[in-house]
RNA sequence: GCCCCCAUCGUCUAGGGGACCAGGACGUAGCCCUUUCAAGGCUAAGACCGGGGUUCGAAUCCCCGUGGGGGCACCA
């Protein structure tokens, strides 16, 4: 807040070929947090320039995701913005002039080399255990003859001319300077024998000219962050300031997730892909608040933050390196804080949607009533109608045994059920105030404890052994359904008077 | 095989030479509160990967191991 006063322009840039993950939403978060701690714009970007791994939808629900979490964008492919289009495959004319200005320039050169060839060159190389790279057959072609067998028509790629001396140094701002040696490095492809250009050309042109001022994306970009800073300075450009964040593992923390982790998470109730943690009853503010926690901290004890919170107190900074383990455990009691946090009619609102897929149609005036009483009970929010279904079912299914009270006969059982009838029977309103004294009296007068009266009593009312609070609860039922619904457990019990 | 990155409780982390017999959180166990379940409160167990340096002094700085992760495509 405080240093950060220069406006930023921070981009999010996912390829639509998949599912939006964790790990992304993340990535987008922090970016976000940057754009609006500044004042600065955020950016979507859509990376989709191989059209070979393009996967239908996956865009739509990338945008659905990020505005479900409420990282709602400046400039994107919907919205529009002063650097138009934010679609790559509608950008490819403008990185060819940068790939012709860079072979012109002696930075890049045309290659002939099938993919044939290629792969034999590779083959050959780890047959002698030499680390696989693009042997520079094309490298030495002169201009002439290139350009000539370009004009031809043959097929050809463009690959970057990395010098084979010296060595090159990039600052990542959480590692500090990174020095690989060239030779170490390839002739990277920069654009395809298709015409369009790679992500290691395409992103640098696109950061460039969409003025960029934070390169932030996963640690899988390490290995070629040194290419992207040579053809930063090919180009003349002026760098970014370039953060990798770490890569999350699966929850042993042994790895990253895997198509089969994916498919066991999902057994236990669990999934990193946004678009399902909604349905699983995830709260967004959960959701921004455990995400940003992983890899970044405010301070020694500070853990709950909302999106606000976020944008004030963020800082790159405080970012770890390190990679994470997922933890799922985590993630529930955070959505328990923030369930906590949600003014009750907002929590209805939220809840409604579950009741519904329940099978159930609560009235809302009464669900609103409800709230309070679960709001504390529940981890995710699909949980409520489980713990509180029995307020909108006409009919409740009982379990003669479970009506039986503690450490009671069944006999015993009936004969508490009965008086306790009688004296919510004589009541002029049914109240946890009206109810709950005369009720303690008469399990004192039976020789019971309170815990056994009104287990039964919770039986019959709710057909739960768990439920909200009993009282509460009987008066939102209403008299004559909590009078209707001990008969039955009366039935239920047939036991003779 | 080669290159790059990382390394504190089971997990997420605080710590940037003395304030640390290392703090917080999740999870776990116990207790309190209590009409159930929660929520809440209290307590407990639990970590500086190893070895060398530097220094009066190292979790903190350097080196070497080891371990983990990532990458080596006409994918991003």
């Amino acid at each position: 807040m405080k240093q950060n006063t220069t406006p930023a322009r921070v981009r999010f840039a996912p390829s639509p070929t998949g599912r939006t993950h964790l790990g992304s939403g993340r990535t987008a978060l922090y970016d976000y947090l940057i754009a609006r701690q500044t004042g600065g714009q955020f950016i979507l970007r859509i990376e989709d320039t191989d059209q070979k791994r393009y996967v239908p939808g996956a865009e739509q629900e990338l945008m659905d995701s990020l505005r479900w979490l409420g990282l709602e964008w400046d400039e994107g492919p919907d919205v529009g913005g002063p650097f138009a289009p934010y679609r790559q495959s509608e950008r490819k004319h403008i990185y060819q002039q940068y790939a012709q200005q860079l072979v012109n320039e002696g930075f890049a050169y045309y290659c002939f080399c099938s993919p044939e060839r290629l792969a034999h060159v590779r083959q050959e190389q780890q047959k002698r255990k030499e680390p696989p790279r693009y042997d520079g057959l094309c490298r030495n072609i002169g201009s002439e003859e290139a350009r000539r067998r370009v004009n031809d028509g043959e097929a050809h790629v463009i690959r970057f001319k990395m010098p084979h001396t010296g060595s090159i140094t990039g600052v990542d701002l959480l590692r500090g300077p990174i020095t690989v040696e060239n030779k170490n490095l390839d002739d990277y492809i920069i654009v395809k024998s298709d015409g369009l250009a790679l992500y290691h050309l395409a992103a640098m042109v696109d950061d460039h000219l969409m003025q960029i001022t934070h390169v932030l994306r996963g640690s899988e970009w390490l290995p070629t962050f040194p290419l992207h800073v040579h053809i930063y300075r090919a180009l003349g450009w002026q760098e970014p300031i370039w953060v990798h964040l770490s890569v999350f593992l699966k929850p042993s923390g042994k790895g990253k997730m895997s198509k089969r982790d994916t498919e066991l998470l999902k057994q236990d109730g669990f999934s990193i892909f946004l678009s399902d943690l909604k349905g699983l009853g995830y709260l967004p503010e959960a959701v921004n608040n455990w995400i940003a926690l992983m890899g970044w901290s405010y301070d020694d004890h500070t853990e709950f933050f909302t999106l606000e919170d976020l944008i004030e107190k963020f800082s790159l900074e405080r970012l770890n390196p390190a990679p994470a383990a997922i933890n799922f455990s985590k993630l529930d009691h955070f959505n328990g804080l923030h369930i906590r946090n949600l003014p009750p009619d907002n929590l209805a609102q939220r809840i409604l949607p579950f009741f519904l897929s329940a099978g159930l149609e609560p009235d809302f005036e009464r669900l609103k009533k409800i709230t309070p009483l679960i709001q504390e009970r529940i981890t995710t929010l699909d949980e409520a109608p489980e713990i509180a279904g029995f307020f909108f079912r006409e009919e409740l299914s009982l379990d003669p045994a479970e009506l039986v009270g503690k450490n009671m006969t069944p006999a015993e059982s009936a004969q508490a059920l009965k008086a306790a009838e009688q004296i919510l029977e004589a009541l002029p309103e049914l109240s946890p105030t009206s109810a709950e004294e005369p009720l303690r009296n008469l399990a004192e007068r039976l020789n019971l404890k309170a815990g056994q009266l009104f287990g039964i009593l919770r039986i019959a009312v709710t057909g739960q052994r768990v439920s909200p609070p009993l009282f509460e609860s009987m008066e939102i039922i209403g008299k004559d359904m909590v009078m209707k619904r001990i008969k039955q457990a009366l039935e239920a019990l047939d036991v003779p008077a």
